[in-house]
DNA sequence: AATGAATGAGGTTTCATTCAT
DNA sequence: TATGAATGAAACCTCATTCAT
């Protein structure tokens, strides 16, 4: 009798990418207020269809920061290939970290910051700090960075990008804070640091 | 038969003061999924006590942090006022941080990770960073430390030394860490940097 | 071994209308007293359920007074325009009243006289005594009312109408309450009045 | 060791006064709202003195009417006896309802209209239904009245000044609503009516 | 595959009343 | 008599998840 509206069949991966891109854009707008509930409205989906591709909620989270790393490490991977020497590496990473941050404005916040029980996004991150180590390591064999510990180091030195990102997107002077993040970077990790 | 539950009158200060302890001992345990009713139960109080101390859950969670931190900040105090010489004072700052941290336990999770849309610990936690700054400062005046910005600074070192002790409480080598953390510190400090 | 229960799916209109309809049941049987939880188990659905379709208690109470005052309203419609002559009509008003409140049982008190910090059901209310402003100009028009400002009177004919419900809901003697009623309103409204 | 402050010591009677006199002021202000804590905060008393004076929340809205009844019988009684004539006693009627619950403000609504599950404040209501009714006899007694059953006409009656309070209450225009009050009243009652 | 009606455990908060002091 | 700390039953509402269609 009644007209079912018919919904548009995709195949399971760009339902599943739709979802995923409504997601992002719901967090981005309620970050820790979203809800499933949200996410399908945007999706323009029923909500059981939510659960015909991620298991529960936290499977979307981390469907989601999987993605949204995947996307910085490729930039980051990108960047890095540009630099033209380590000081400008160095120098260049604050930067590139202020505008990764702000790039993923509320997303940020939701996926790295989230609940205490929750799994900590321990996979994700270390794909960045992998990279940071790898970066110190080869500039501790071409002699330099001057660092006893790379792996630790870059443990360290996500922290400070980290914060220093932080502190531009909550409103500190972002060349204020890019000068201080450099300073620290270059004294602590050059073999010769006389920075500026 | 039934136990006739005894109703103790405390002063208004020692029952809040209970109730705080209660419920540091209680979110210790169980962190993020902690509740009102786990924490009266605890304190062997009513339901209804709870709301007559605290208006809100998240003013349990305001005046924990508060009496947390006032005793982090007396210790930080202490200690600094212990150190020797600016060498002993930095390479001191990891550990004492990472045994703050550890005896915080679950604490340290909840009450500074806790959920997005609350309000950050800003005050608290600007306390620490406050001292850290005039540490700092004090140490450029002394021409100990080549700084350029003391206060943006020590907003980075705090990161160094939170991610410090977040490493040895999720169970990485202490020695390393706090080696590491040592390391990058002296470098990025100390005016002559010659770390080790 | 224990009873699963069966989730009926119906149409939203439909189970909203089961709810209203069990709403109903509950409030005239505990009248103030009913909680959610008493419409929701008559209704054999779940708690949730309810708040799908009344955002608060008070929009439930607010749906209700609109269904049961649209019911009203068509009697009383149907009933003005059964009237022989306008003596028949005064005359037959107390006694449409009663058995209308009659009919309404617990709602009366639970609907009209609710607590006071709540909305009064004014638009409801206001569509009776509009109808009965209509009915006593036409009576003016026709010459067989003399009343000086027929709005201002419906006003008041509504609430001797109203107490005369009640007063025969709590007890009095039916024939003796509709009798004054008749005979007052007789004497107020018509033109040449010989009541009785 | 710590001053007690003391408590002043009245008489049971001024005491229960001054909690009436309280409760009179909170419910002006607060309505349905007022609680017990509100009513001893306001009187300057422990929340447990209230219980030595009433035995409920009840009993104390019970107290509360019946002292206001009393000053609005006593008024009633008193402008009874001024009036003139019996034409001048119909007419003046609305009016005086009309200042009463005015002077009465916030307590009309919480002391007539509660909550339903309570008892409804007969007694109180009946004495001045009571003299109304005596008022109307006389008046048939005297030949100024044409009325059948004097007892349920007060009971109208008083249903009609009722609600013309309330109009004026709620803003409807003081003049036209007592224009028809009294319009309606004369016809209502007068053996030989020709109101205004 | 897709839907959305249905669910209920679980959470915070209120407040009349009690009772140890 | 007076107090106010203590209580806990109960109320409303949320939302991830399920499942009949």
């Amino acid at each position: 009798m009644s007209r079912v509206p018919v919904r548009r069949r995709l195949s399971p991966a760009d339902r599943r990418e739709e979802l995923l891109d409504a997601a992002e854009a719901v967090i981005r707008r309620l970050g820790d207020t979203a809800r499933v509930e949200d996410i399908v409205r945007e999706a323009g989906a029923g909500r059981g269809t939510f659960y015909v591709y991620f298991e529960t909620w936290e499977a979307l989270l981390h469907a989601l920061r999987e993605r949204v790393f995947a996307q910085l490490d490729q930039r980051f991977s990108a960047w890095a290939n540009s630099a033209r020497d380590w000081r400008d590496l160095v120098s260049g990473l604050p930067e590139l970290f202020v505008d990764m941050t702000l790039g993923m404005e509320g997303l940020h916040q939701a996926l790295l910051h989230g609940p205490v029980g929750q799994a900590p996004p321990r996979r994700t991150r270390h794909d960045v700090i992998h990279r940071l180590a790898d970066l110190i390591t080869q500039g501790v064999t071409a002699g330099a960075f001057a660092v006893v510990d790379p792996k630790m180091t870059a443990v360290l030195v996500f922290a400070v990008l980290h914060e220093t990102a932080d502190q531009v997107e909550r409103g500190a002077s972002r060349k204020a804070t890019l000068a201080a993040a450099q300073d620290l970077l270059i004294r602590a990790l050059e073999a010769t640091n006389r920075a500026g």
